[in-house]
DNA sequence: ATTATCTATAGATCTATAGATAATGC
DNA sequence: ATTATCTATAGATCTATAGATAATGC
């Protein structure tokens, strides 16, 4: 039963990929440790020989999430150099991300969840949020950095809500108005 | 123990006004029936004669929270005529609103969860937004009703989105600084 | 007689822990 | 000997229901 010490590390890793996409598919309370374990195929005792509590998890899965976000944008703005802006801000608002919330952007997804979890959570997530937000500060247009940086929390702002929005209505047409509509006003303003 | 017909509608009203705060507070999945039926000063296995379940609640109690934002609306802007946009979104993203889920806005508090529940929590959801994005479209600035609306779409997006990432955020100065510079941006484009 | 509310409980499910097991690594 | 994982379970909590109770309203 017992494995060697790289298989016991890549089994942990694997609990916490698996939970990422669970916490964000079914939110902090709609997914148990037993269901988590189940799915990175190990039995739920095992749990706490790695992680102290479900909420110790919790902040790992999220940072986990959040550092994949930011290498895309990177990426992301990297391969699109001549409109970085418009690359970034039709991905996240595509139709196909908003219908696969397991690997959806945290803050959208987990953000109003965090918001009534323990500081550590939402340390994890005020951490998350900055780089994303210096990405975007790098790529605004406006003439200061205290305006760029401004722009840049309202532009992040508008993205979340538009893809939280379009998610909880149950109107496909509406849905994709929302994302259409932020998207034209985010790139109108270039 | 029985009350009269008139009392038993007061207590319906009551089990509904009590889990429109709590759900807002805690989540469709973090505060129970019984707890609910506490705070309503009733027993829990009273809730099944007024209600067929806890979702049909959730519905209810989110068509009642979002009615009521509706009609905090339309009387905000009548106040204001002057400015309603302004008078709208500075209420809106008021640190005050800010830390009082339990009275905030359902998009941003519940929105996520909303699209985690079945389909008539987020017909609720549909139909509760609409007048919201109408009294943004009549007062958003726009030559034509289309270019209105896209604005107040995106608009709503951005109050939602700003609201989300504020209370996420364990950090009262980005918190702060999220709220103004959506706010900011959302009336520069007057 | 009807019915709003109550007590009590069934049956699931949840987090966390205790102790056993068996393979690794000294 | 150490330790990663396992089985089993304690103790809470959850939704929903069954049946009793007692006041209303015919």
């Amino acid at each position: 039963m017992r494995v060697t010490r790289e298989e016991a590390a890549a089994n942990r890793a694997r609990i916490v990929a698996v939970a990422s996409n669970l916490f964000r598919e079914k939110g902090f309370n709609g997914i148990g440790v037993a269901d988590i374990m189940q799915a990175a195929d190990l039995t739920h005792g095992g749990f706490y020989g790695h992680f102290k509590s479900k909420d110790d998890l919790a902040v790992e899965a999220c940072q986990a999430a959040m550092a994949k976000s930011a290498s895309v944008w990177t990426e992301r703005v990297a391969d699109a150099a001549d409109q970085p802006l418009e690359a970034l801000y039709k991905e996240y608002l595509s139709p196909r991300k908003r219908d696969e919330a397991k690997r959806g952007c945290c803050f959208a997804v987990l953000g109003a969840d965090a918001a009534r979890q323990g500081k550590p959570v939402r340390a994890a997530f005020a951490a998350g949020l900055k780089p994303l937000i210096d990405i975007l500060t790098k790529f605004v247009p406006g003439a200061s950095k205290a305006t760029r940086r401004r722009k840049a929390l309202a532009a992040m702002s508008q993205l979340v809500g538009a893809m939280v929005l379009a998610r909880a209505v149950d109107d496909p047409t509406l849905s994709d108005e929302i994302l259409a509509a932020a998207k034209a006003e985010l790139l109108r303003d270039q």
